[in-house]
DNA sequence: TTAAACTTTCAAAAATAAATGAAACTTATT
DNA sequence: AATAAGTTTCATTTATTTTTGAAAGTTTAA
């Protein structure tokens, strides 16, 4: 395989995943597309490679910079815009996270407490509801927990982490 | 608020997270349903309750079933299936990231792999998709093996992972 | 301040994903 | 073996999500 091709098929590939994960296609290619870039890209060249519009290129791209893994760079002398992507995984991770968390779980959390602390009458039904609706929000809960303070430790955290866990 | 509306508010917030993280809404609409009954549901009450098909029911129900977080039960005297869910979170959690490791990550693992290991010429521009997507292979793989050791575990894992992290 | 170079926005179009429903299929009962 | 009760399948329809592209908006520099 080449270069060309292999850079294609992991951009597709990063593609695809993306939207398996509630990511749309388009935002996890350009992503991918500047992570394997060495240098930054320019919005011109982003549509050029990936083939779509200037609309679609430019709010994807905003997105990204929302989420804080992809960054605009000026050049000297240059007009335009250029883009580069987080490279660091651990922090690509770290920033995932926190922002699915905040967007997301965050949100669910909320509702899970509300209709888990309806006063229930006494009937099965009614207490089964409370009791598990109460656990989901427990463990949803620490698992966000969890990835908080995975996010604090940070600077190689995944490493670190799997030797803990393997004790 | 009354149980009826705190069982609709929970089912719809559950479908809304499922599809944000790729899941089809009404897959985890009746997952909830399910999750939240304390005793077996039929086909026809599913369709009932969440006013969908019996195609859509019936589709969703098997997908659910082969991911192993929803049963079958039969009633004695029945003729009718009733379905039940997996309402066990740990195991849930377990048995939601294995399937998710064996569809989506082991095959972008592959290609991965694959894309990664291309002989570059020296240009920095090769060297650094190779670098990176090498970097990017490596990591997901620890991020999946961690999953699969969890898994493991088991035996209420979230919560002794949280005091190891923890320290 | 004007104009050129470039970016963003958003209504409409296109693409994709999910749901319907009727026919085919299965299984249990008489 | 015929019938009834129930389930699954899948071509078509519907809904949702994403993309386009042209107009509006910005910024820079002459």
């Amino acid at each position: 395989m080449e270069f060309k091709e292999a850079k294609n098929k992991f951009v597709q590939t990063w593609g695809a995943l993306g939207s398996q994960w509630g990511i749309n296609k388009t935002m996890a290619q350009i992503h991918a597309l500047l992570m394997v870039s060495n240098e930054a890209v320019s919005m011109e060249d982003i549509m050029e490679e990936l083939q779509i519009s200037r609309g679609n290129a430019s709010m994807n791209l905003r997105a990204l910079m929302d989420w804080g893994i992809v960054y605009k760079e000026y050049k000297a002398g240059e007009r335009r815009e250029f883009f580069t992507a987080e490279k660091d995984l651990d922090e690509l991770a770290v920033k995932i996270s926190r922002e699915r968390s905040k967007r997301e779980i965050k949100p669910a959390l909320k509702i899970l407490k509300e209709v888990s602390t309806i006063e229930s009458n006494n009937s099965a039904e009614e207490k089964h509801f409370v009791d598990q609706t109460s656990k989901l929000y427990d463990f949803v809960l620490k698992a966000d927990n969890m990835l908080d303070k995975i996010t604090e430790f940070n600077e190689n955290w995944l490493g670190r982490l799997v030797l803990k866990i393997m004790k």
